[in-house]
DNA sequence: CCTCTCATGTAAGACGTTACATGATTCA
DNA sequence: TGAATCATGTAACGTCTTACATGAGAGG
């Protein structure tokens, strides 16, 4: 249920249409959320029926497409958000991951193969560090809590890319020397 | 679909029924996955009707209850399972946390509720880490992966708890002085 | 006798993702 | 003309959680 008061959230900072809002997520959380359509409207509909937002006008705004529903928070969407954001959360977080799904069980396959999909993740995270690290400049003046949690991205980023490595190191370390060939080039950083 | 494959990875360690499966997940693992049996069992089924695991005699085995219905992961089943294993993951980590989700609007409520919620977090967040410092312990001996993925936990709860934290602190300093009152005990940490 | 543990399972619903359907305008 | 963008939405499907139904034996 934590979407729909996410969506009651961003309207807080302005009144937004559905096709906004994804755009809005995606640019500034986009690296720990994703959202689509079919959730987003079905959502908006549930929140206006409650009496949580109100739609204006459909507006025909500028030019192109269907008008859009532009939604704003009403007082009592206000007051409800305010005590959903007081409420202590039921559950705590979870890591699951697909690719720690399947790293549990790499021991039963070939640890080489193992070591390429590592290094997979390795190149991924290395590449959404540095978007995250890109991202947190372009905000910085937005409030202590979204850059925190910009912040709080960006460490988790380094410390499973730190684990990453540590941990290619370890299987690196046991796979025995003569049959050692494609992987040498890597295992001698 | 990964948890139809977990559960296929599990059988390769032993033989296994149902309820066995989500007392081994919740001992192991249970820090980091969850299961119910509205997932287990009709996973279970499936599995078999694809040929990737065999059921033995259901067994009478003890005494009570009704009788356990042993599984056991076919050749078929093993080979499935390593072009699984193989196979890279499709999507990335998301950190969707409850608690993060509600922190982002925390700059629309008020501070000091939301210095208790974070405090609500350390608590638990402490309590967990011992558990898994713990359970850590009791393993050692199991495979390096298995091992690597407790370490990994323990790092990224120590990260969080460092966040909250330091989060925390930034707060505290930016409440006026002369609106502390019951917060002054724990500020002067 | 009542509750707990062992053991099976199903059904309803919440939540999420993917794909499709519609349609206007802009730009190459 | 055809693709991209803006904008709405629905339907089908997949996954996950919660709650219930059943039933035997053990222990207080």
């Amino acid at each position: 249920m934590s979407l729909k008061y996410s969506i009651l959230g961003l309207l807080h900072y302005e009144d937004m249409h559905g096709y906004r809002i994804k755009e809005h997520i995606e640019k500034n959380f986009g690296h720990m959320w994703s959202i689509n359509f079919g959730q987003i409207y079905p959502n908006l509909k549930k929140l206006e029926q409650e009496g949580l937002v109100s739609m204006g006008e459909a507006v025909q705004n500028g030019q192109k497409g269907p008008p859009k529903k532009l939604y704003s928070v009403t007082p009592k969407g206000k007051q409800e958000f305010l005590t959903w954001l007081e409420q202590s959360p039921e559950k705590s977080m979870l890591l699951r991951d697909p690719f720690l799904m399947r790293f549990v069980f790499f021991g039963f396959g070939d640890t080489k193969i193992a070591i390429g999909l590592i290094d997979e993740q390795i190149a991924a995270y290395e590449d959404q560090l540095h978007h995250r690290q890109q991202n947190k400049k372009r905000w910085q003046s937005k409030d202590i809590f979204v850059n925190q949690v910009a912040e709080l991205g960006i460490e988790m980023n380094s410390m499973f890319l730190t684990w990453l490595k540590s941990t290619r190191k370890k299987l690196v370390e046991t796979i025995p020397m003569d049959t050692m060939n494609e992987m040498d080039k890597e295992a001698s950083e």
